[in-house]
DNA sequence: GCACTTCTGCTACCTAAGTCACAGAGGTTA
DNA sequence: TAACCTCTGTGACTTAGGTAGCAGAAGTGC
C-alpha cells in the first residue's frame, strides 16, 4: 500500500494500535505497509478457506472475523477465534507452512492487509523487534487455546457461557460494557462455547431472569458484573481466565 | 552441563534427536548443553506447578510426562500435552512471561534439562538457526491445540477416543503398533480426551468386541487399524488429524 | 506369601445438553 | 405495506455421557 492511498492514513493507524506492529519504529511500520495490499469483504463472505491457508497472512484492519471449524457430519461450526484490529491469520500455516484445516469468515464488512508468508518470514529474520512483538503474540494464542480446550473439557455450558460474558464485559461507569460480541446472535455465541442455539437462549434466559444480563434482539448487555464473576467462581478456581 | 559428565553422551544423543534442536549446528548444540541443567523427577512426581511456570524452561530427555489442568470443584483432571523426549514446556510462559495456569506431571521416571527463561531468549536472539526450528515447533503446538478444542466441541467422546488412539498408532509390520500411550489407565486416556474412565472403559468394551483393539491390564494394541479409520471417518470428514 | 493398592468391568441410575418443531417478534427488502 | 427472512423463546422428548458403588483381577510392596 503506496503513501498516496486513500486509505493510507488510518491503516497505519489501526497497525499503530494493534499488538503486532504498535510498538516498531515508525520507519519499520512504514516499510511493511508498503509492501500489504489492502482487501476488503463484505460481512459472511468467506476471507479464507482451508486451501489458501498456505499461501499469505492476513492482518485485520477493521471489523471483525472468525475462525472456525465445521463438523460437515452435523454441520456444526465451531468458532476458534474472533478475530478484531490487529489480529493476524493464520498463524499457525504461517508457522510451519503447512495447510490449516480452518475457515475465516467476515463478521462484519471488514478491511484486511495481506503479504505473501515470504515476506513475513524476511521480517522475522530481518527485523529482530518485530520477533519480539511476534513471539508474545503467539503465546496469547496458545493461552486461549488451552483456556478454551480445558473449559471444553472441565466446564459445564452455563460455566463456559458466563465466562464468554465475562472476558469480554469491562467495567465501564456508570455501567458495564460488553465489548464485541454484544451484538452476536445466540448462534454465534453458542458457535464460542462449543455448544448449540437452543441450549444458549435457555441459560440466557436464566441470566435474564436473575438480573444479570438484559437482552434485546441482538443486543446483550451485562448488568451485574459482580453476580456474573460469582457465578463463574463458584463453579470452579482458575485464575488463569 | 559439562562434557565429562557421566550423563552428556546420552542427553547430547536425546537433543540431536529432537525437533526442537536436532537440526541445529554441532557446536551451536553443544553450547547450549553447557547452559542446561539436569534434573531427574520420578514417576508421578510434580515436575512444574503452576507458580514456577514463568522461571525456568524445560526439555524432556527420556520418558514421558504431562502438562495438565485441573478442575478443583469435580477433581477432574485434564491433559493438555503429552510431553516425550525433544519437548519443552512451558512454551506459553516462555513466550510472554506470564505465569500459566498449567502442571506437569512425570508419568515414567523421566530425564529433563532445564534453563532460566533468559538463557533461551538470548538463544532465540543470537541464533537465528535456533528461532527458525524454535517457531514451527510452536507451529506444531498450536495445531494440536486447535485439534484437540475442535474435537471437544464437535465430536463425541467415542470418536475422540478413536482418533486419539489412530493418531498414536504406526503402521508396522506385520502388526501396527501402538505408540507412547499403550500401557496408560484408562483413567489417563479418559484425561487425554476429557472424559471420565467409565465412559473410556466402555467404548474400549466396544472396539474389543470388534476386534479393533486388543487389551489386558495397562497394555492396548490396535489390531484392525483400518477398521478404526474407517469408524472415524464414517463420523466426519476432518482431514487435518 | 500375604496384605494392600491400583486397575478394570459392569450395573443401575441421573441429568445436562442435545434434537425437533413451532410461533411470534423484529428487521429487511421489493 | 406486504412478503420475507432471521432471530428468539419455549415445550416435549431423547440420549450421550456422567455418578456411584461394588467385585474381582492384576500388580506391588513388605
Amino acid at each position: 500500500m503506496k503513501p498516496d492511498s486513500p486509505f493510507y492514513a488510518h491503516t497505519l493507524k489501526a497497525l499503530r494500535q494493534s499488538e503486532l506492529f504498535g510498538r516498531l519504529d515508525e520507519a519499520v511500520i512504514k516499510e511493511m505497509l508498503l509492501s500489504f495490499l489492502r482487501e476488503t469483504w463484505s460481512k459472511k463472505s468467506i476471507v479464507m478457506h482451508p486451501e489458501q491457508t498456505i499461501r499469505r497472512f492476513y492482518v485485520v484492519i477493521s471489523g471483525r472475523a472468525k475462525m472456525t471449524r465445521v463438523n460437515p457430519d452435523t454441520g456444526r461450526e465451531f468458532t476458534l477465534f474472533l478475530l478484531e484490529a490487529g489480529d493476524g491469520f493464520d498463524v499457525v500455516s504461517l508457522l510451519d507452512g503447512k495447510k490449516h484445516n480452518v475457515s475465516v469468515i467476515a463478521m462484519d464488512d471488514i478491511e484486511v492487509l495481506t503479504a505473501p508468508f515470504d515476506t513475513i518470514h524476511e521480517w522475522i529474520k530481518q527485523h529482530p523487534s518485530f520477533n519480539r512483538e511476534f513471539l508474545p503474540y503467539i503465546g496469547k494464542l496458545i493461552r486461549q487455546l488451552t483456556n478454551l480446550a480445558s473449559d471444553l473439557a472441565l466446564l459445564d455450558t452455563g460455566t463456559r457461557l458466563a465466562k464468554l460474558l465475562l472476558r469480554h464485559t469491562t467495567k465501564g461507569t456508570p455501567y458495564p460494557r460488553l465489548r464485541l460480541i454484544n451484538d452476536l446472535s445466540h448462534e454465534e455465541l453458542a458457535g464460542m462455547i462449543g455448544s448449540v442455539r437452543v441450549v444458549v437462549s435457555r441459560y440466557l434466559q436464566g441470566l435474564k431472569k436473575e438480573g444479570i444480563v438484559v437482552a434485546r434482539r441482538g443486543q446483550l448487555e451485562v448488568n451485574k458484573l459482580q453476580a456474573l464473576a460469582e457465578k463463574i467462581e463458584r463453579h470452579l478456581g482458575f485464575k488463569d481466565k
